[in-house]
DNA sequence: AGGCGCGTTGACAACGCTATCATCTATGCG
DNA sequence: CGCATAGATGATAGCGTTGTCAACGCGCCT
């Protein structure tokens, strides 16, 4: 037995490994310990570095047994796989890129990265940020760079990055694919994740009819996120639906900022006949209504009701502080990561969720 | 001159390269094009891969008619390093960890992010972001678990990790370095940068002070952050300048929170001689402070003047907006990021760059 | 001429892992 | 009891770099 084949063969490996590794390639020992490797992990259970692989990728076909011995191993020697190792012979990186516009919203962004980093953890991936200076008309070289450097293998895409045609026409190029929250326009393949923005904003606006509201400002937001036009849609929606006409001067275009929210309130409280309630299309510009009105000397709710979208820390600290729509950015940022990470691994399930449900969150800024 | 020994030895190397690489072991123009690699480039260039190496990596001893070459290569093929090869065989793998508080105020993050990555950018290395439960008790493993899987070779410490003493200790065990921004004990050797928190305090005490307020509140931060005790005493500094006598009870304990900025606010307002400018230590109490003010009918500033610290986004967008003070944060971060690089790759700077300056901002709520 | 030193360049061995394929072991079956 | 068969395990070749060290060309000094 001892000169079997397969004993001869395991004993000189054995020999020649602990020789390479240990005492010639090595200098164990010499300034606190260096990091296990598979070697080490695979010395001390008495295997070889395949099966010490197979144990710590959960592979099939490994005894019961064997497998116990090798993750009692990793355990003592507190071994952990070397990403760039396992990357550079797997060929895979296990790398997603988050690529946002330069100038942002940062209350979402931080939602969608606590989602995005949440999944990624959860599923073994490495999830890298990228702000693109989209301005810059080198928004192609700067994803291309990073996606070659760091070898991403996916991408996730926020809202409005979802929509920029330099952007998905590079990533389609190089082949990566993409998760896409809120893209205005979705082509099929892709991975896109929704709320229910529409529904949610005729909620909203019916909130308000039933409150006795009939003369209803909106203003727009960004005409670049999808956000805009489904919450305005939701708006005529539910004002259609009670048979409120609806009046073009009652619609001001705003940019999602605090500025032209308090430009457009200011506008609509002008009118000769001015709204005695206005949707802003998001936090921010709601409180730049908030500021108008209070300009005008009107009281909040009393003489004027504000409604904002997105339930920023803004909006609660706001006096007074504002109804709001609720959307579950982490969630829906979690399963579009999770989604692209299937699609990644070859997994070959639906891209594109059912839509998320919003929330309607009622506080003082309404009467 | 064919046949010296020189040019035989490269024909020969050139041979087997090609052989090995282009015919035999990669299977090109399959489907895409491979991404090139460094023997890729080294043949475009009629050059052995080392000096490939050495050209992309800007090592000495080039001559400039060959760098040239190999940079034209390396353009022509669209070449990127592969960082995973270039970690496990360099055994640096270039990642800083910028490890966070999980429930964490979002505007200083963003700040420290820009900063960090910024940074990070310009010297070639990746940035991860670690969010930590710090409330659970496994924070050590958390970070270890985070530094050994991805190599991280830093740290970046925003306030408060860089107090965290678990934190530190696991950081010190592994025996990696790491840069606080903010932190309230700085151990030498390491990476501290701080901004002049009490100063500005001073100056903005003082400003309500020559504005003519004797009865100034102040409310106090989260004790495990350094500006909770800086500020506080810059606060002190400039009413003892003034010789104004220092009253117990017109200072109160807060947490950073803006529920506890508007109980506190609340409890000065409740005094029998109540203070007629309150100094919060940040902007989100700050705003607490307005609210508690507005539910006892005040006007603001006429009534109170209001400050706070930080000028986060809130600050401009609240009615009135607020006096406060702005931080450089994106420079400091950027800042402790480059000493933190500079330290890994071996040059020994000053670890501690000159504090930084704050800014005063004016704005309505004080008279 | 011979030897030395320096600037260039290249050959080749790591780095730590996964993938492929061979080999061995146990099992069931005729 | 021999033999196919599936499961368990191992040997080994990469993966794309960097690091080490040797080799070469060339000017310079003896």
């Amino acid at each position: 037995m001892a000169d079997s084949p397969m004993m001869a063969a395991g004993g000189r490996a054995s020999d020649s490994v602990a020789q390479r590794r240990g005492a010639a390639g090595r200098k164990r020992g010499e300034a606190g310990q260096r990091k296990a490797t598979i070697f080490d992990v695979a010395a001390e259970a008495r295997v070889s570095i395949k099966t010490v692989s197979r144990v710590v990728n959960s592979e099939p076909n490994v005894r019961e047994r064997t497998r116990e011995r090798v993750l009692e191993a990793v355990r003592r020697l507190r071994y952990q796989p070397n990403a760039a190792a396992r990357s550079l012979s797997g060929g895979r990186s296990w790398v997603l890129g988050l690529v946002y516009a330069k100038p942002q919203e940062f209350s979402y962004m931080k939602d969608v990265l606590d989602g995005a980093l949440h999944a990624c953890d959860e599923r073994g991936h490495t999830l890298l940020l990228r702000p693109l200076a989209v301005h810059g008309s080198q928004v192609s070289e700067q994803v291309e760079r990073f996606v070659a450097q760091a070898r991403v293998e996916g991408v996730m895409l926020p809202a409005p990055m979802g929509d920029h045609a330099d952007l998905l026409s590079s990533l389609r190029r190089m082949e990566v694919p993409f998760a896409a929250i809120a893209p205005k326009v979705s082509a099929a393949g892709q991975v896109n994740v929704f709320c229910e923005e529409r529904e949610a904003s005729r909620a909203l606006t019916d909130f308000l009819v039933q409150r006795g509201h009939r003369n209803i400002g909106f203003i727009k937001g960004d005409p670049a996120h999808r956000a805009t036009g489904e919450r305005f849609a939701g708006y005529r929606e539910a004002l259609a639906k009670r048979g409120i006409r609806h009046a073009e001067e009652l619609v001001r275009e705003g940019n999602f900022d605090f500025e032209s929210g308090k430009a457009a309130g200011a506008a609509l409280l002008n009118l000769p006949r001015p709204p005695t309630a206005i949707v802003a299309s998001n936090d921010d510009m709601a409180a730049g209504v908030q500021l108008a009105a209070r300009e005008r000397g009107l009281a909040i709710p009393q003489d004027l009701s504000v409604v904002g979208f997105d339930d920023t820390p803004l909006a609660s600290r706001l006096w007074p502080p504002l109804t709001t729509v609720r959307q579950p950015i982490r969630e829906m940022a979690k399963t579009a990561a999770e989604r692209l990470m299937d699609r990644l691994n070859g997994r070959t399930v639906d891209p594109s969720p059912a839509p998320f449900a919003c929330e309607l969150v009622i506080r003082a800024s309404t009467t």
